[in-house]
DNA sequence: CTAGGGTTAG
């Protein structure tokens, strides 16, 4: 048969950056396989020195070859001391003619990237050149498809491993079996797995992951009791199936198991297990562990078990312990500043975990998703916007396509609204494409703070019409937007309905919104009647509530009682004194005023003091009563002598009240002590262009005369100012108060 | 050159 000539040309897209060139014949094998540039390859472990290797190799012509050029590849792609993809990928995009194992190499790095779509690409342009995939092809692209949740790639490449005759290869069927079951599409991966007749450890393996991921740890531990010949890697499957799922006694136990069989723990196992003892609390097994990781295995310089330890102790309250195995990394990764950075969020010390995040920065690490989401309650709590609008920045920039992106949007939600911008919260909300019901719910509770009830209830009716079933939190929220802006009818029409409509049976939290409620509007019976009917008891929270409905009607007999609750239940908490001094006070009964504080004095408790923060260009100062510490003090203070001059003038005037009940020693320093709350005004006030909006946080409730004095000051300065205290937002504008003077 | 498990948050 003639063929035709010339040759038909190629039929190839415009749009790759190739060169169609003639390959260069590389030279003999052996002289390349010892050619010293490629043995100083193996010895790289910076990206400087690879890029120095990679110059030898050009002034040699060895980049010519595609031996050489597969060897470096390959070391950028598996290089643990770097992250040499990006490299990779801008040498490959001059290699001129990649062959298989150049290709092969490439998808290999980007499977464990988890970034899917630029594997799938790179797999569609070798497939369009013309390159026919082979068995070592498909378990790097599985492992692209097993890793995103997308499994409709993963199905399409099933299709073509069928088509190539794959599926008999070892690796490709184990590589399906992981990506259906890591997809969650157990009976894909069954049915995979049920057309090979050898059970091997690997496949079945993988199976237990994936029911253990989807929450069925019964098939996954008749799966591991199947297995004949256990490896390690099978009891790791099994141990963290279980603390993924919350069994953290049989992960123990099974851990226990283990080494009574003999079977010699690795790295991966003591990580699964000291992830265990941290989230049961199991703080004597961790420090066990750890005494026999100092002794016997040389895993004390395991970059993972060390950071695991960091979690074990940051969690279980020894934050000094974390910080100190921390200190002494002498080369942290990402997950070691964010197991830190999570460990001091966990215990509330959200100052600590900035100041490490910001350290973070500093050092080089690039931060990641679940960095992120622990420096958003962070800031959240802190109302530290500034840094919060940067990481949105960030993430908008450089965390776009990864998996947690709804997680993301929904803390930047939450971040905005408890940072006082509900305008910035709601924006992230419109922007989301797929709304996940935390986001619905953050959303409401966003609104709900903010005082905006009607905006909460839209928006409620608004995820009804698209069709999604609201959760107990969703009720919480609604409830709480009632209780903040007072809606008694709606509110006990809501709590009616938790029951009724949604099938959810009622909370603390839904008890606590409906007896807040009903306190506040002074039915005292009605509250206490829910309290007998709830089959729980009554909370702190509960009490408290109650207790400063008492004060608000001025009910002495009925918050005697409630406080003497309040102290039975939470003995060390100081507040319920606090509140029943003030009440007592409000009522003149100083003789029971003094009686209380000398109960306070003699617990050796301290009254919390009230704390307020204001963020000045990322810088979020703080201030307590009185307090004199600040740099710019004396300017703080003169302004404000100015403010209650002109507050005086507006026809201010203090509840005196308020000013009597304060401690002894506080009174000295006389009716013009300052709270908190004014002391940041102030420096708002005179750090910030006239006519901008201030923005205040405090951990304590607003007293009354402060309130009264921000809707003044709002006035008389023309500032708008947002302040949030500890369970809701107040806009101050003009004189006026979005709470209505009701909270 | 390949497959199963393993740190962080929620």
């Amino acid at each position: 048969m003639a063929l035709p000539y010339p040759p038909p040309p190629l039929a190839v897209p415009s749009s790759y950056p190739f060169h169609f060139l003639p390959s260069s014949s590389d030279p003999p094998y052996d002289i390349l396989r010892t050619h010293p540039s490629l043995s100083l390859l193996s010895n790289c472990r910076t990206h400087q020195s690879l890029r120095e290797t990679h110059a030898q190799m050009v002034k040699t012509g060895l980049h010519n070859t595609n031996y050489a050029l597969s060897k470096l590849l390959e070391l950028c792609v598996v290089s643990p001391h770097f992250d040499g993809l990006p490299y990779a990928v801008s040498v490959f995009e001059t290699i001129q003619e990649p062959n298989l194992l150049i290709w092969n190499t490439m998808l290999r790095g980007l499977a464990s990237s988890s970034d899917l779509v630029s594997a799938l690409e790179m797999y569609v342009r070798m497939v369009s050149l013309g390159h026919v995939p082979n068995a070592y092809t498909f378990p790097f692209l599985l492992k692209s498809c097993a890793k995103s949740k997308t499994f409709e790639e993963g199905r399409q490449i099933h299709a073509q491993v069928m088509k190539l005759g794959c599926e008999v290869d070892r690796y490709v069927h184990t590589s399906l079996i992981s990506m259906y079951a890591r997809n969650g599409r157990l009976e894909d991966a069954r049915k995979v797995f049920d057309t090979s007749s050898q059970r091997d450890v690997v496949s079945c393996t993988a199976l237990i992951t994936g029911y253990a991921s989807r929450g069925d740890v019964r098939s996954a531990r008749k799966m591991f009791d199947e297995i004949t010949e256990r490896d390690v890697v099978s009891w790791n499957a099994m141990i963290t199936g279980y603390v993924e799922n919350g069994g953290y006694e049989e992960a123990l136990e099974l851990f226990k198991e283990m080494m009574r069989m003999n079977v010699r723990p690795d790295e991966g196992t003591l990580v699964s297990v000291l992830s265990a003892c941290a989230q049961s609390g199991s703080i004597e097994l961790g420090r066990e562990i750890h005494t026999l990781v100092d002794d016997h295995h040389g895993f004390g310089s395991s970059l993972k078990i060390v950071n695991a330890f960091i979690g074990l102790y940051s969690k279980c309250g020894d934050v000094e312990i974390a910080s100190g195995l921390f200190e002494g990394l002498s080369c942290k990764d990402v997950v070691s500043w964010n197991t830190l950075i999570g460990g001091y969020t966990h215990m509330n010390l959200y100052k600590e975990a900035l100041l490490l995040f910001q350290e973070m920065l500093r050092s080089g690490e690039s931060p990641n998703d679940v960095t992120m989401l622990s420096v958003l309650p962070a800031c959240a709590h802190l109302g530290a916007i500034d840094i919060g609008r940067w990481i949105h920045v960030y993430i908008d920039k450089r965390l776009k396509g990864v998996t947690n992106g709804s997680a993301l949007r929904t803390s930047l939600i939450d971040m905005y609204a408890k940072c006082g911008d509900i305008e910035a919260a709601h924006q992230v909300f419109n922007s989301m494409m797929h709304k996940s019901l935390s986001s619905w719910n953050a959303m409401i509770f966003g609104f709900a703070m903010h005082g905006r009830a009607n905006a909460a209830f839209d928006l409620f009716s608004r995820m009804r019409k698209n069709g999604i079933e609201p959760d107990d939190i969703t009720l919480v929220g609604l409830l709480s937007a009632c209780s903040h802006s007072g809606l008694l009818d709606l509110g006990r029409h809501i709590f009616k309905s938790v029951t009724q409509d949604y099938n959810i049976t009622p909370k603390l939290e839904h008890y606590g919104c409906m007896i807040d409620l009903l306190g506040h509007a002074g039915l005292f019976k009605e509250a206490e009647e829910i309290i007998h009917m709830m089959p729980m008891e009554p909370d702190g929270v509960i009490w408290c509530s109650l207790l400063k409905a008492c004060k608000m009607h001025g009910n002495l007999e009925l918050a005697e009682s409630f406080a003497q609750k309040l102290m039975e239940i939470e003995p060390e908490n100081s507040g319920s004194y606090v509140l029943l001094s003030n009440i007592y006070a409000t009522a003149g009964r100083w003789e029971d005023v003094a009686r209380i504080r000398e109960v306070l004095n003699g617990k050796g408790m301290k009254k919390v003091p009230g704390c307020s923060s204001i963020e000045i260009d990322s810088v979020v100062h703080e201030f307590i009563i009185g307090d004199k510490l600040h740099p710019q003090s004396r300017e703080i203070y003169r302004m404000l002598e100015e403010m209650d001059v002109l507050l005086e003038e507006a026809g201010f005037v203090p509840d005196t009240s308020e000013v009597l009940q304060e401690m002894e020693e506080e009174r000295k320093e006389g009716a013009l002590r300052h709270h908190s709350e004014k002391l940041a005004i102030a420096f708002g006030l005179i750090s910030t262009k006239p006519g901008t909006k201030l923005t205040v946080v405090k951990n304590l409730r607003v007293c009354r005369n402060c309130h009264e004095a921000t809707k003044l000051i709002s006035k008389i300065y023309n500032r708008e100012i947002v302040a949030r205290d500890r369970t809701r937002f107040h806009h101050f504008r003009d004189g006026v108060c979005s709470c209505c003077d009701y909270w």
